[in-house]
DNA sequence: TGTCATGATTGCGC
DNA sequence: GCGCAATCATGACA
């Protein structure tokens, strides 16, 4: 017997045999046998749609009896068996994908900006490696930080609740498919299998929502990255004091301004910046200053005289310990920088005698100052031989392009223009 | 709004 | 890895 003629065997006994030799095998295979006229098809049909004439209460009945019918589980597993080997068993290697290649790239970028995963350093580590990157006062860094840990911690919020909502709704849809399979699979044959494959269905659909949504939170993530933390937007202007600090260390060593790393992190420390930033501050400096010298005469005399000013205070100091009725002649700008770069030697080595400046000092700095003036100004010390750190021949970091004149400026300021990007 | 100043980046050579 | 040179991008200012 054909698995057709089986199904409709079993049908037949359900619609039209008394209930005690419907559900027993033997028993149908009796009346078989023993010749009784098989119902056809269009009977069989009959009577199923028959039901839907019936009153609730009758249809309920016969489905209540349908259902404990002793023939149903054998016609039942008749059935599914005859669906797996038409149906799911062609379609059921297909379905066995890998992992979406998009998914898994989302997941780890998630993964990587801290939106997805532990919270732990995350963001706000992505956060401080890139603003430590892009440097910046501290201050205004860390104020800046905090904006990008809110707006990163708003993204994740936003991601992790949409996520949860995506996985109730897939959760509560895939039970409702679930349950009403189940309630068919009293009237029809469904396997396992099948339910497997329809739940897959479901997850796939439901992953291609949650892709949309991770594919958002990478796109916020990132216009969010640009904003805060690309460091050529984040560019700041270091602070006067700063600029001061850098610049008094480059004029002081001016004979070979590459400062040592301890160095760098001794300035970076005082200025409040990145070592990478001293160091790009003197790449900088340097090459301007090359290109440049005229334009930069004038800021290396007043930084001459801001260091003779402070050498000359300290000789005060030092005078008003021997000699208390001595004034304070010190310029209101005065630096306290606390001074071991070698142009406190060079200035000591001013007057050929250390620091023994006589006070009143203020003359002195006036005639300093006109001096590096009038003489074409800094390098003119250097020239002189009083400023013996500032000698440029004595280091070579200028040679390769063209050093300072020693006896007159290079042109008038502007006259060699640097950065001619701009 | 244009121009200049300036911090940062990039590519290259050593 | 460091420094140089060129360049970019932004801030400051007239």
């Amino acid at each position: 017997m054909d698995d057709q003629t089986r199904m409709m065997t079993g049908l037949t006994g359900l619609g039209g045999l008394p209930q005690a030799d419907v559900g027993d095998p033997d028993s149908v295979r009796k009346q078989q046998s023993l010749g009784q006229p098989q119902q056809d098809i269009g009977d069989i049909l009959q009577q199923i749609m028959a039901i839907t004439d019936e009153s609730l209460d009758e249809a309920q009945a016969r489905k209540h009896a349908l259902n404990c019918h002793r023939m149903k589980p054998a016609l039942f597993s008749v059935l599914c068996e005859i669906k797996e080997k038409t149906v799911l068993s062609i379609r059921g290697v297909q379905e066995e994908d890998p992992p979406d290649p998009q998914i898994m790239r989302l997941d780890n970028m998630l993964l990587a900006e801290g939106v997805s995963g532990p919270e732990k350093g995350g963001g706000s580590a992505a956060a401080a490696a890139a603003a430590a990157a892009a440097g910046g006062s501290p201050t205004d860094s860390s104020i800046e930080h905090s904006d990008y840990r809110a707006k990163l911690a708003q993204i994740r919020q936003i991601y992790h609740s949409e996520l949860e909502k995506y996985e109730q709704a897939c959760s509560e849809f895939t039970n409702h498919v679930m349950n009403l399979l189940r309630e068919q699979s009293r009237t029809r044959p469904i396997s396992p299998k099948e339910i497997e494959r329809m739940v897959a269905i479901i997850h796939r659909k439901f992953s291609s929502i949650q892709m949309q949504l991770k594919q958002s939170t990478c796109e916020a993530v990132m216009i969010l990255r640009s904003r805060f933390l690309d460091a050529r937007r984040k560019r700041r202007n270091f602070n006067k004091q700063a600029t001061e600090v850098l610049n008094e260390y480059f004029y002081s060593h001016l004979s070979n301004p590459y400062p040592s790393e301890e160095a760098k992190e001794e300035l970076a420390k005082k200025c409040g910046i990145t070592v990478s930033q001293v160091s790009n501050w003197f790449g900088n400096k340097r090459i301007r200053y090359k290109k440049n010298i005229g334009k930069f005469q004038e800021e290396a005399n007043l930084y001459a005289v801001k260091t003779a000013v402070d050498a000359a205070n300290v000789s005060a100091q030092a005078s008003q310990a021997n000699s208390p009725a001595t004034p304070n002649s010190g310029s209101p700008g005065s630096y306290s920088l606390s001074h071991t770069g070698d142009t406190y030697l060079g200035l000591r080595s001013l007057n050929g005698e250390g620091l023994n400046i006589a006070p009143p000092l203020q003359p002195q700095v006036d005639t300093l100052h006109r001096a590096t003036h009038l003489t074409g100004g800094y390098e003119e010390l250097s020239g002189s031989g009083l400023y013996t750190p500032h000698r440029l021949d004595a280091n070579s970091w200028q040679d390769t392009t063209n050093p300072p004149s020693v006896t007159s400026p290079p042109g008038p300021p502007g006259s060699v223009h640097s950065d001619t990007s701009n």
